[in-house]
DNA sequence: TTGGACATGTAAGCCGTTACATGATTAC
DNA sequence: GTAATCATGTAACGGCTTACATGTCCAA
């Protein structure tokens, strides 16, 4: 079996929310959605085409708003498209974290790099934790329609827990790394 | 600038450890390394021949356990290449987490379907606990050399706290969806 | 008037999976 | 003898990013 393209069931479940241009599908996913899913231009723009021609989703030229501006709904036929998708067992996650070989394979560079490594990851999480905690979640929800907030705020916790975890993870691996220094 | 080809890195890592052939190569990461890191055949073999055609590593045909079996051993060249390949700051992971993309447009199917999802989720990784639990650190060691050892085991150790994670987080959504239907 | 955000789109080209092709060896 | 595992490799094909090309609108 072919691998399958992802995008266009992303695609197609942000205009299930609401009529949208390609330029808002991009910035909503990079805005709300990037700890968990990402997409380029060049993958939106020739998706939404193809969803079109599939009659999946209708196109209006955006007005009054013009600026080239094209919004696209999502027809029944591409809701019942995505409800079919979504009854599917979800593929696994595809996982490459480059940290964790750099660490794996830690024994041909010095410490300190990966040490530095470490550290940096640890501000990354620590600034994305204080991040959601200024921008409260009620905020965050507010772009979010009412029947779909209930699963997003547990999609917003998933994010939230695996930021901790990380977060606990780096100060133990620090620690580990500090004592064999000391050692030394 | 280009997207890097990154298989060539873990390659080269896992020759850093010690003379071995593709299909060990495969082996060895489907086995020890798939919590975060995945390649298959298709990437390998054509990998091992741009490697050893850029003398980053060396052939040798694998006597006398001869099977058509050819091994592969890391040069100094590629011992430097790989070194400063760790001392780059890692990249992003790139996340694709279907189970909550499905869980974020989950108002789109029924509150059964995305459940029967969660709990696959929690049940597979209930699976891995076990597993893991079984067979214990010391073994899933024996085959890391010295060295590696201690950067190995927080590798391990970064997957079973996001196990658990996940298994908590499962938990708060199937409890979540519950109440749900209860009040219906 | 100029920079930044809005807005759409295409082309090049690597990346990576899957399927296919082939054959040896070992254990039952 | 036959199934499983060992073992290498290629071809097809779609996925996806990056860079490029183009133009508008608004605010300072």
């Amino acid at each position: 079996m072919k691998r399958e393209n992802k995008t266009r069931y992303a695609v197609l479940g942000l205009l299930s929310i609401g009529e949208v241009s390609g330029y808002d599908i991009n910035k909503f996913i990079k805005e709300h959605l990037s700890f968990f899913w990402k997409e380029s231009f060049g993958q939106i723009y020739p998706t939404l085409k193809r969803l079109k021609d599939n009659s999946l989703i209708k196109e209006r030229v955006g007005m009054p708003d013009y600026r080239g501006r094209k919004v696209y709904s999502i027809t029944d036929k591409g809701r019942d498209f995505l409800t079919s998708y979504l009854e599917k067992t979800p593929d696994d996650e595809v996982i490459r974290n480059e940290l964790l070989l750099k660490l794996f394979l830690a024994s041909n560079c010095k410490e300190e790099t990966i040490k530095s490594h470490i550290e940096n990851e640890l501000k990354r999480r620590e600034a994305i934790t204080l991040k959601h905690k200024k921008i409260n979640i009620d905020h965050r929800t507010q772009c979010i329609k009412k029947e779909d907030e209930r699963y997003w705020k547990h999609c917003l916790n998933f994010a939230n827990m695996y930021n901790d975890m990380v977060i606990k993870w780096c100060k133990t691996v620090i620690d580990d790394l500090e004592k064999g220094e000391n050692n030394e």
